[in-house]
RNA sequence: GCGAAGGUGGCGGAAUGGCAGACGCACUAGCUUGAGGUGCUAGCGGGGCGACCCGUGGGGGUUCAAGUCCCCCCCUUCGCACCA
């Protein structure tokens, strides 16, 4: 009978531990490889002259206080699923796990209970750690890294003081939103009608001195060296968010001022259409040139402005507003003159903060036209011959030129794109215009006013009469004169605080140590920067760390780089597809100018796993109560379970809801597994027969490509199918089991190693050779293929790969069910494909 | 509005243009079991007693053959949203 009967009825009397013997308990063995994992040292990752590398590379997480979700081994599991793969290929393997340890939660938690920051990230890593040794993966243990650890801050301040050093860090007064109540700069999502989203406490957008990061000098290589990155629709996005446009400048001078207005814009095509200017109401040239019939009005609009959030002024649902200066512009390319006003429908941070408004091919400059009775005026007319109507809306495409009124002399019917280069060519030389490409991207505000980040490596001179230390002591500090700290010195340590508060300061809580912030030398007082850096800062260069982590000397040795970068595989949540994903080719951009690494990019593949939802298919959260804890499902059903489950769900990339159903499924899997083995070791031979070799050798080709491919829930599916077809032999050949334990280990290590063992192998089956399969027994020598009538499936007739049509045909008429609609009937054409479909058209 | 990915049984999902629904869950029946929330066997898209007919969001098209390719439309999810 059935191998699984024999194993759970018939007790083994002479064994005492008969239930370890012959049932499959995870509780007992994955506990067990994690302990001879751990001992042997198993991977720890080293290299070997000539051997291939494989960096495999998960996004290190937050250790946050609620510990693992489900959501966290999805991702982990594909990347050590491919990592073990790649080890029994034969390569070198590093596989690294880390900390980004830095981040506000740790914070608040400290400004409530007045736990240290440190204390409540140790023991969140703790729990981080037990969770994720508890699921077996491949981690190099040795390498871990802990953003917050003062060796790793080092290397973050160093990276920084390089920065600084290149101009690419610098500071710069930037308009935030500010909550003196909460002590602390929001984002602007954190804002909801000028209040805060916590407390609802007022917000003001106020200038603030901040460190910024020169991103934007990197924003064409960024962009265009995304090309050969195999990565998914992330770089869309991020070529979205870097927003590379190319058009020009154009210079309209003042009337009556000597000052000339600098617009950007992407159709210079339209300029002979323009009908007035629009100026951002931050932009410098307002105050200078508004009359003085319009200064009450331009006050009160830029008074309203300041109050509205970005969110708000971006609205596209709301009209369009503004109000004019009362001063004109002098249109270049005819002379013109137009009105210019102030509208916060143009942004002061892009371009030039003004625009031309060409109402006829533009839909904003419509709204706008349309609501203060501006002129529309076209310039450029579909090619079609079909005409459009101007008063409803703009004509926003490319098309052909009508009769302009331009210096440029641009004759009629030219194309749009023809008109731009000729346009923008007499600009040129009029001196009243250039090409330009302008991006999206902004520079990346860099500090934070909060305790739990690292220290910024710059000081300042103090002027001041005594020491600035005492209470009510008068001083300034001098941030135009910003000063590195030397790299001897680093890390720069945070001091410890009593209240991590973050106060009525915009300095932030460290300026209120004292005794860390100030210091004296020479006679001369200093004083630290009391910002910190963002959370993002950790997570831009940890990969890199990860080659050789404890170095103290440099950053990581030249050999360590050579030996494991690029990073292979990069695998996590797409929430990280552009800020933390741009941060990191940024910085490692600058890093390889200045020659520390050897790659323009440092992540050469990137999948985003899905999303795992609760089992109603809602996102797991607390609130509602749908959240499977890890922890549980490896009590149980173990963590191999857990893995070939979350494998099985559906491709990786997609967004799928849990099942507990789903996960009993595939414990029942590893169950029969388990009891194959068994049968195995008892059965009396080891003769496989053909057509059991054959499905083996289909399983490992599948399994091998499917892996290759990330397709890991088709791989455990051809599993599955093999596993059923061993089950039904009347006596199980080891030698057919042993490639299915191979071929299931990087998925469900656990049970593989002990199996593996049980079957007498001494070493690991880390390291075993993968499988091999010969392509001649993948391929069946009969196939059955479906025999069509007319096109439709009437029968299915079992043929030779290479059955000759006329043998096909003459079978296929031979079939009762085929015969049944081609009795009587005259074959008028026969459409046969040996091996896949025989297509008889009757009439 | 723009961009991307999708829409296949009761559910999760499979299908180089070639028998739609692999594999798993749930469900049904039978066997096993002292019992079972176990194990095994069989069935399981819809309609029809049946031969058959209809079925991959909707509508057209290409083809001997379409879930798959082309055109139009609808819906869902996720990004981005006045970027001149």
């Amino acid at each position: 009978m059935r191998a699984s009967k024999a194993c759970y009825a018939a007790p083994m009397s002479e064994t005492n531990d008969r239930a370890g013997e012959e049932r499959y308990e995870p509780a007992i063995l994955e506990p067990k490889w994690q302990a001879i994992w751990e001992e042997r040292r198993s991977f720890v990752a080293t290299r070997t002259p000539g051997k291939p590398k494989f960096y495999g590379l998960d996004m290190f997480p937050y250790p946050s206080g609620s510990g693992l979700h489900v959501g966290h081994p999805e991702g982990y599991t594909a990347t050590d699923i491919v990592c073990r793969y790649k080890r029994m290929r034969g390569c070198d393997v590093l596989h690294p796990m880390g900390w980004d340890a830095f981040g506000l939660p740790a914070e608040q938690h400290a400004i409530q209970t007045g736990t240290h920051p440190r204390d409540t990230t140790a023991s969140n890593i703790a729990t981080f750690k037990r969770q994720l040794k508890s699921l077996g993966f491949s981690y190099d243990w040795t390498r871990e890294v802990d953003t917050t650890d003062a060796d790793y801050v080092r290397w973050t301040q160093w990276i920084f003081l390089k920065l600084f050093q290149r101009g690419l860090a610098f500071q710069s007064e930037v308009p935030v939103n500010w909550c003196p109540e909460l002590g602390t700069v929001l984002a602007n999502e954190e804002v909801i009608d000028g209040k805060s989203e916590r407390g609802q406490h007022p917000v003001v957008r106020l200038p603030l001195r901040q460190w910024m990061l020169r991103i934007t000098a990197y924003a064409d290589r960024l962009d265009a060296e995304l090309e050969g990155l195999d990565w998914p629709e992330t770089k869309g996005k991020q070529r979205h968010w870097i927003g590379r446009s190319e058009g020009a400048e154009i210079d309209f001078s003042i009337e009556g001022h000597d000052a000339t207005m600098t617009v950007f814009t992407t159709r210079p095509d339209t300029v002979s259409g323009v009908t007035y200017v629009v100026l951002a109401p931050e932009h410098p040239l307002v105050a200078a040139i508004t009359t003085e019939g319009q200064r009450d009005a331009v006050n009160a609009y830029i008074e309203v402005t300041k109050s509205k959030s970005d969110i708000e002024r971006t609205d596209l649902g709301k009209t369009k507003t503004g109000v004019a200066t009362g001063a004109f512009a002098v249109n270049p390319i005819n002379g013109d003159k137009v009105s210019v006003w102030v509208g916060d429908y143009v942004l002061a941070h892009y371009g030039t903060g003004a625009v031309m408004a060409v109402p006829a091919h533009d839909e904003r400059d419509h709204a706008f036209a349309k609501t203060y009775g501006l002129g529309i005026v076209p310039v450029v007319r579909r090619t079609d011959g079909k005409a459009h109507d101007f008063d409803a809306s703009a004509f926003t495409d490319d098309g052909e030129s009508t009769v302009l009124r331009s210096h440029a002399n641009v004759g009629e019917g030219v194309a749009s794109a023809e008109v731009r280069k000729q346009t923008v060519a007499w600009l040129n030389g009029a001196g009243k215009g250039r090409a330009k490409v302008t991006y999206r991207l902004r520079d990346w505000v860099f500090s934070r006013q909060r305790y739990w980040g690292e220290p910024i490596p710059i000081y300042f001179p103090v002027d001041c009469d005594g020491d600035p230390r005492l209470d009510g002591a008068e001083f300034k500090v001098r941030f135009d004169k910003p000063i590195a700290v030397p790299e001897s010195e680093l890390p720069l340590r945070l001091p410890e605080l009593e209240d991590y508060r973050p106060g009525q300061d915009p300095a932030g809580p460290l300026a209120r140590a004292r005794d860390w912030r100030f210091f004296q030398q020479d006679g001369q007082w200093f004083a630290r920067e009391t910002n910190t850096m963002p959370q993002w800062a950790g997570s831009c260069w940890y990969y890199l760390r990860y080659v050789d982590p404890r170095n103290v000397e440099e950053i990581f040795s030249q050999d360590a780089y050579d030996a494991w970068m690029p990073v292979d595989l990069y695998v996590g949540g797409s929430e990280h597809a552009v800020l933390h994903l741009l941060y990191a080719r940024f910085w490692h951009k600058a890093l390889f100018d200045i020659g520390v690494v050897k790659h323009a990019e440092p992540f050469v593949k990137l999948v985003h796993q899905g999303m795992i939802l609760g089992e109603n298919g809602e996102k797991m959260s607390k609130s509602r109560g749908n959240v499977i804890n890890p922890d549980d499902v490896v009590k149980s059903h173990g963590a191999d379970s857990l893995r070939v489950y979350e494998m099985f769900m559906g491709p990786l990339e997609a967004v799928k809801p849990w099942q507990t159903n789903g996960v009993e499924g595939v414990r029942r899997f590893l169950d029969r597994v388990w009891n194959l083995g068994v049968a195995a070791r008892k059965s009396t031979s080891n003769d496989v027969d053909t057509e059991t070799l054959r499905a083996v050798h289909k399983t490992i080709k599948k399994v091998t490509e499917d892996i290759d491919g990330l397709r890991f829930n088709t791989a455990v599916s051809a599993m599955m199918i093999l596993v059923k077809q061993l089950q039904a032999l009347p006596s199980v050949p080891q030698a057919a089991v042993e490639p299915l334990v191979l071929l299931l280990a990087p998925f469900a290590p656990h049970i593989a190693e002990e199996l593996w063992e049980r079957f007498g192998h001494a070493d690991s089956l880390t390291c075993a050779p993968w499988p091999t399969f010969d392509a001649a027994l993948c391929e069946d020598a009969e196939i059955e293929i479906g025999v069509q009538v007319n096109g439709k499936a009437r029968s299915v007739l079992k043929l030779a790969k290479d059955e000759s049509q006329a043998s096909a045909v003459e079978k296929a008429l031979e079939d009762a069910k085929v015969k049944a609609h081609t009795d009587g009937k005259a074959i008028v054409k026969i459409v046969y494909v040996p091996g896949r479909i025989l297509n008889l058209i009757v009439k």
